[in-house]
DNA sequence: GGAATTATGTAGCGATCGATGCAGAATTCT
DNA sequence: AGAATTCTGCATCGATCGCTACATAATTCC
């Protein structure tokens, strides 16, 4: 957890370090997103990072304290691919919609050069033994449930919803639907067939929205 | 992969097995199950089965031909619980409505003592190196999609779903559902929460196979 | 009662697991 | 220049990985 030889002006001491640690971060954070975490080897991860066993201790401090990393640059790096148009969307229909609609794009590798399936959605880091990894990626995985349930409190709010419609439910069912297009995007399905899968469920909303 | 003592009436030669074959191979099951392919290790495998490595090489082979073993079992002791009101659904809006409706009560380990979330939905062993196994669970994953397919496209034979409704992206649909509900499960979402989100994806029915 | 056959328990195989000790190299501070 | 600091590559640690050789026990066949 030592400041990047770029941090700011000053030079930190010592042997300046050999390779960017954003650079090994990120193909880190590919390799856990492929594999998951049990199947990771620290060989496999020095062998993709181009480093040696104890410079990636060095920087990273253990294999677990390197996912909590790798988890936060998969976060930094695609958030916003799947959650802008979202948060940006003018009504909530259309902020579900563009969720969905983003989500199929980039589960499949459409949006960048990525592996496909959301990595926190996948990940089964708490049922492979480690309780507090589990943990993390469970945090994780309800931040977008908070998202959704949020927004559609505001269109409640704002007169788009119906009180009589169950907030937590349709959050749900939207969290559901992405979960889902995850392990179809790892199944090998298309942009377009989970585009279309966004289709049919937005085929609905005003089904399930209205009265 | 030899007869087990009690298969018809004829004893095997030699000493007989000591411990209950599928009994073992319920436990092992389970394992894989919880934790995964990858994350389960013989030793955990062994202490589970109360059975020693020799034997589980002797019965089982393989710690690969055990996982396809246990993928067998979990479909014999699984499946009828999902698909059962599926299969004997008059319309196929009725049974997409019985298949949500089980599969929420049996991810939850509702209606028997199992561990939550469909193992095969689950598995990550395809991503985990394997990937002979892993085209084996994608395999298994595929039958439930073709399984919604046929019976959608009775539905239209019968005059239930209009000519123009794309039949395979509403089986998707649902099977993103059912998929995404697994990992609800699998996070602690509840029986009731699970089939909240049915009720939501049920009620857009008519508004998508409409016109 | 052997001979043949199969299962069990001990003990351990080579390989890989995550993680480190150590010597030398590269840099800053004084 | 010399001390202090930090990183790198080599070699390896003890533990665990999937798996098996071997001797012994338990059974059937002759």
């Amino acid at each position: 957890m030592q400041n990047s030889p770029t941090d700011g002006k000053t030079r930190a001491r010592g042997r300046p370090r050999a390779f960017d640690r954003e650079a090994a971060l990120a193909r880190a954070t590919r390799l856990f997103w492929e594999k998951g975490y049990a199947a990771t080897s620290i060989a496999d991860l020095t062998e993709a990072m181009e480093i040696g066993a104890p410079s990636l201790y060095a920087a990273f401090g253990s294999k677990e304290a390197l996912y909590v990393e790798a988890l936060g640059h998969y976060r930094d790096t695609t958030e916003d691919l799947v959650w802008a148009d979202f948060l940006a969307a003018d009504t909530a229909r259309e902020a579900v919609k563009a969720l969905l609609m983003d989500s199929a794009a980039a589960l499949t590798g459409c949006l960048a050069d990525m592996p496909t399936g959301c990595m926190v959605t996948l990940s089964a880091a708490g049922s492979e033994g480690n309780a507090e990894l589990g943990a993390l990626v469970r945090a994780a995985r309800a931040v977008g449930f908070e998202r959704l349930r949020d927004r559609l409190e505001r269109g409640r709010e704002e007169g788009e919803i119906p009180a009589s419609v169950d907030l937590d439910a349709l959050a749900r069912f939207v969290q559901t639907l992405q979960n889902g297009m995850s392990i179809l995007a790892r199944d090998g399905a298309s942009r377009a067939e989970l585009e279309g899968v966004a289709d049919v469920a937005m085929l609905g909303w005003d089904a399930r929205v209205g009265v």
